[in-house]
RNA sequence: GGUCGGGUGGCCGAGUGGCUAGGCAGAGGUCUGCAAAACCUCGUACGGCGGUUCGAAUCCGCUCCCGACCUCCA
C-alpha cells in the first residue's frame, strides 16, 4: 500500500509509521458509550474523530474491521463497598424501567445522534450483556494463569503479581507503579476484599438490589469495570490487533486494565497502536455528565440541545455538520473549547467550503490541455492534503490546504486564474479529490441541498423568481429587483449575482 | 499531594530552531446599478524572567496561570 501514514501511539508517546498486522487489513477497536443516559457532545467528538480515522483508513484502501462496543452493563458507582450499585440498575430503578428498556432507549438515541453527525456505523457493535460468556471465560483464563484471585464470590486482578512478572502495567498511562500502590487521594478508600489497593475487580458478586446479574462459577454477579472491552476485542479482532482508540479519560484505569486483562489471559500485548482523543471543553472545562459536587450541575450539553438551540449556553442553534466541521478544525489529540464565537466562525467557514465545492463540481473543463505553473501548484496542494492526513490525521492542516484550494477554485471560475495553465487531468483530479475529502474522508454533507432534496418545485420557482428579477434589472427597475432580493433574504434565501448569472443559497 | 498536558494576534485553532498555517471577525481595495458573493492587500501573535544559538513560538532552567488523570466518565 503506497502511503506513509504515521500514527501517534500513546504507548510509545511518539509518532510511528503505521504497519498493520495483516497486510491490507486493519483491526480497530474503539470504546463506545455507556448507555445509561443520552450521549453528550464530548462523547460525540471522540466518535467523530475515530469516524474520520476509519474513513481515511478505508480511503487508503484498507479493509477495516471497526468494532465499537455498547456498554450496557453499567460501571459501578463509587467504591466497591456494600452500597455499590450499577449505574444502569440505579437509573433504571429511578426511572421505573426494566434495565434493558433503558439501555435500548439510549442505544437508539445514540445511533440517531451519530447518524445525524454522519458517522459511519462500525462493522461490529457488540454489547457487554451479549458477551457475558466470553467475559466469564476470560476471567477463568486469567485465574488459570495466576493473575487473579477469588474473594467471597468476586474475582480480583492481582496487579502486583502482574507488575512483577511483566512490568508493563502503567506504561500506557505513564503512571508509576509506586504512585499507584501508595494512593494518596483521600477519597480512595481501600476496599476490604482486595489484597492490594491497585487490584481491581474482574467479576463482582451481586447483592440483592442488583438488577443485572448472571450466574458464573464464582457467584451470581456481573463482570468488572473493564472486562468487556478485553473480551470483545479479543473475540472479534484477535489476541493482537492494530488500533485501539478511546477518549483520553479512558487511558487510566480503563485501558491500562484492559492491557492487564488481555496480557493476563493471553500473555501478550494486545494492541499495536493506542490512540487517544482529547477532551471537548465547554467554557474551558471538560465536558462531563458527572455533576460538579459543589454546584450540582454537570458541565455538558447534549447534541439535541445544541442542534435545536434549546439551551442557555449558545446564542442560536448550530447544525450537525457545522459542529462536525468545527471538530475537524482542531486536531483530535488537542482539547477543543466549545464557544459561541467559535461555532459562529465555523458555521461561516463551513458554508464557504461547501459553496466552493458546489462551484468546483459545477465547472466543466475549458482549458487547452496544457499543464502550466498553476496546474503544478494545484497538484502540489492536492498531494499536500494527503501528507497532512498521513501525519497522524491532521485534519486542521488538511482543511487549511482545502481552503487554499477554495480560493483557487473560485478564481478559476471567475477567470482570475488561467484554466489554460491546468491540464484536464489535473482539473479533474482537483474536482475528485476535493469532493472525496469533503464527503468520503471528512464525512461532511451539504445540509442545504439535503433540505431541498426531492423538491423540484422549489428549484423551478426559484428559477422563475430569478428570471423575473433579471428582467427587472435589465429594465433598470431597481425597486422590483431589490424588493425580490430583500424578500428572499427574509426567507433566509441569499441571491448571488455573478457574470454567469444568479444563483441562490439557503441560509 | 502525585503524574501528565497546555498557555499563540479580537475569537477559534495549526505549527518543535530560520520559510505566509487556516477559518471567523476587523481595515482598505477590485467587481457590482447598489449590495451580497468572489478575488486582492493589511495586523509584525506566541504567559513572564533568564539561558543556549548566527537565529527560538519552537530547546534548557526558573516562575505564574489553566486543564486533565489519580480506579464513574469519550
Amino acid at each position: 500500500m503506497e502511503h506513509n501514514l504515521k500514527i501517534y501511539n500513546s504507548l510509545s508517546r511518539q509518532k510511528e509509521t503505521f504497519e498493520p498486522l495483516h497486510e491490507g487489513h486493519v483491526g480497530m477497536y474503539v470504546c463506545g458509550p455507556t448507555v445509561y443516559s443520552d450521549v453528550h457532545l464530548g462523547n460525540c467528538r471522540t466518535f467523530v474523530s475515530f469516524d474520520v480515522i476509519y474513513r481515511y483508513l478505508m480511503y487508503l484502501g484498507y479493509k477495516v474491521r471497526y468494532v465499537r462496543n455498547i456498554t450496557d452493563v453499567g460501571h459501578l458507582e463509587g467504591d466497591t463497598d456494600s452500597d455499590a450499585e450499577d449505574k444502569i440498575s440505579k437509573k433504571a430503578r429511578l426511572e421505573q424501567l426494566e434495565p434493558m428498556e433503558l439501555v435500548q432507549r439510549h442505544t437508539r438515541s445514540f445511533h440517531h445522534i451519530l447518524g445525524i453527525l454522519n458517522t459511519l456505523s462500525p462493522s461490529i457493535e457488540p454489547t457487554a450483556t451479549g458477551h457475558i460468556v466470553e467475559q466469564i471465560q476470560m476471567v477463568q483464563e486469567i485465574l488459570d494463569n495466576g493473575y487473579a484471585y477469588i474473594k467471597n464470590g468476586s474475582v480480583y486482578f492481582n496487579t502486583p503479581k502482574f507488575i512483577q512478572d511483566h512490568g508493563v502495567y502503567g506504561k500506557l498511562s505513564g503512571k508509576r507503579v509506586d504512585d499507584l500502590l501508595s494512593e494518596t487521594r483521600d477519597d480512595l478508600k481501600n476496599q476490604d476484599e482486595k489484597n492490594d489497593p491497585s487490584d481491581f475487580a474482574i467479576w463482582i458478586k451481586a447483592d440483592e438490589r442488583h438488577l443485572m446479574r448472571w450466574p458464573s462459577p464464582w457467584s451470581v454477579g456481573f463482570p468488572g469495570w473493564h472486562l468487556e472491552c478485553s473480551a470483545m476485542s479479543t473475540k472479534y479482532l484477535g489476541k493482537q490487533f492494530d488500533i485501539h482508540g478511546g477518549g483520553m479519560d479512558l487511558q487510566f484505569p480503563h485501558h491500562e486494565n484492559e492491557i492487564a486483562q488481555n496480557y493476563g489471559a493471553c500473555g501478550c500485548m494486545p494492541v499495536r497502536y493506542w490512540m487517544h482523543g482529547n477532551m471537548l471543553l465547554l467554557n474551558g472545562r471538560k465536558m462531563s455528565k458527572t455533576p460538579d459536587p459543589e454546584t450540582g450541575k454537570s458541565n455538558s450539553i447534549t447534541p439535541v440541545e445544541l442542534f435545536s438551540g434549546e439551551n442557555e449556553i449558545f446564542s442560536k442553534a448550530y447544525s450537525p455538520m457545522v459542529v462536525r466541521f468545527f471538530m475537524l478544525q482542531s486536531h483530535y489529540r488537542s482539547t477543543l473549547d466549545l464557544t459561541d464565537d467559535a461555532l459562529l466562525a465555523a458555521e461561516k467557514g463551513f458554508r464557504r467550503l461547501m459553496e466552493a465545492n458546489k462551484v468546483l463540481q459545477g465547472m466543466a473543463y475549458t482549458g487547452k490541455g496544457q499543464e502550466g505553473p498553476l496546474g503544478e501548484e494545484l497538484k502540489k496542494l492536492i498531494a499536500q492534503l494527503f501528507e497532512e492526513m498521513n501525519d497522524d490525521f491532521n485534519t486542521p492542516k488538511a482543511l487549511a490546504v482545502l481552503f487554499d484550494l477554495v480560493t483557487k477554485a473560485n478564481s478559476l471560475k471567475d477567470g482570475r486564474l488561467p484554466i489554460d495553465e491546468v491540464s484536464a487531468e489535473t482539473f479533474n483530479l482537483l474536482k475528485k479529490t476535493f469532493r472525496e475529502f469533503l464527503y468520503d474522508i471528512f464525512g461532511l454533507k451539504d445540509e442545504m441541498e439535503a433540505g431541498a432534496e426531492g423538491n423540484g418545485i422549489t428549484e423551478g420557482l426559484m428559477q422563475l423568481i430569478i428570471d423575473i428579477r433579471q428582467q427587472a434589472r435589465a429594465n433598470k427597475d431597481w425597486g422590483t429587483s431589490d424588493k425580490i432580493r430583500d424578500a428572499l433574504k427574509e426567507l433566509d434565501i441569499v441571491l448571488k449575482d455573478s457574470k454567469e448569472g444568479t444563483s441562490w443559497v439557503k441560509g
